[in-house]
DNA sequence: AGTCGCCTGGTA
DNA sequence: TACCAGGCGACT
């Protein structure tokens, strides 16, 4: 579910809370998500201590005292809980941190589409995020990103939501975003005028902030490290809203599929 | 560029 | 029962 604001919400509460706990053991019930295996990864975390924690497009990357570094997925349905070590077990828990102060990191996902990668050290780290695409809030102006779409004939939802093009945007805060800017999501990036890319680079950024202070979109998986859900799902503009009313006209949203992906949009609206 | 697969759960 | 799902890589 998550996208940049999920995941840098979660980047934010796991700081406070298991920052300097120490790696006490691990455990899976399902291997497939830990790569390159359970006993790797124990033999490069027990008794190391977490020192920071970042994030990359939607990767999270823990950073431990001995230098190597875990990234973590979350895909569609993945969630990170930091509970005590007596608590209940959650719902698909699927992996389980002990740590230090009786707590636990655990890594929640019905779906099991997420994952953990253990990397041995900042070369490495560095060659795999090399992949990815500037980072919407810190390193994108709007100069690159004009550069970006009048430079592709791709589908404009579909770049937006490419992280190797540019990171942090999924379908939610792109659907919300075309809308705001009023762009039909079917059009092709080198097609939109300069005034529209200005105002979608600002759609954007105003949609991700409101992400972020809304704590992340929580329809049905999404939650934060402590289990809180988050509450853009009741600012949402256009996402999901199929049938429902335009919040600026008399139309109804529309839902298509774009790049293979559910969109909505109002046809009234976005041109 | 479009489709499929990974997996499972929720809802019409 | 069928369809939908916030991601993403592999395939054609």
């Amino acid at each position: 579910m998550p996208e940049l604001p999920e995941v840098e919400t979660i980047r934010r509460d796991l700081k406070s809370l298991i920052l300097n706990l120490k790696v006490l053991d691990i455990s899976t019930d399902s291997p497939k998500q830990v790569q390159p295996s359970l006993k790797e990864v124990k033999k490069a975390l027990l008794g190391r201590k977490i020192k920071d924690i970042k994030r990359r497009s939607k990767v999270l990357q823990i950073f431990f005292s001995n230098g190597v570094i875990i990234l973590i997925h979350l895909k569609l349905n993945g969630r990170l809980l930091v509970r005590d070590k007596s608590d209940g077990k959650d719902k698909w828990q699927h992996i389980t941190l002990s740590l230090s102060n009786d707590k636990e990191l655990r890594f929640s996902d019905s779906r099991k589409f997420g994952w953990w990668k253990l990397i041995k050290n900042k070369e490495e780290l560095e060659k795999v995020l090399s992949d990815f695409g500037p980072e919407f809030l810190d390193d994108l102006d709007f100069e690159k990103f004009k550069e970006i779409l009048s430079s592709t004939r791709r589908n404009i939802k579909v770049i937006l939501m490419d992280q190797k093009v540019m990171s942090g945007v999924g379908n939610i805060y792109a659907n919300d975003a075309l809308f705001l800017a009023g762009i039909d999501p079917r059009r092709t990036a080198d097609k939109i005028s300069s005034d529209e890319i200005k105002k979608l680079f600002n759609a954007l950024e105003k949609v991700l902030k409101a992400g972020l202070k809304y704590r992340g979109a929580s329809d049905q998986y999404y939650l934060d490290a402590r289990g809180q859900k988050g509450s853009y799902q009741n600012h949402f503009l256009v996402y999901g809203k199929t049938g429902q009313k335009c919040l600026n006209c008399q139309d109804k949203i529309k839902r298509i599929v774009v790049g293979g992906r559910g969109t909505f949009y109002c046809p009234s609206c976005q041109k």
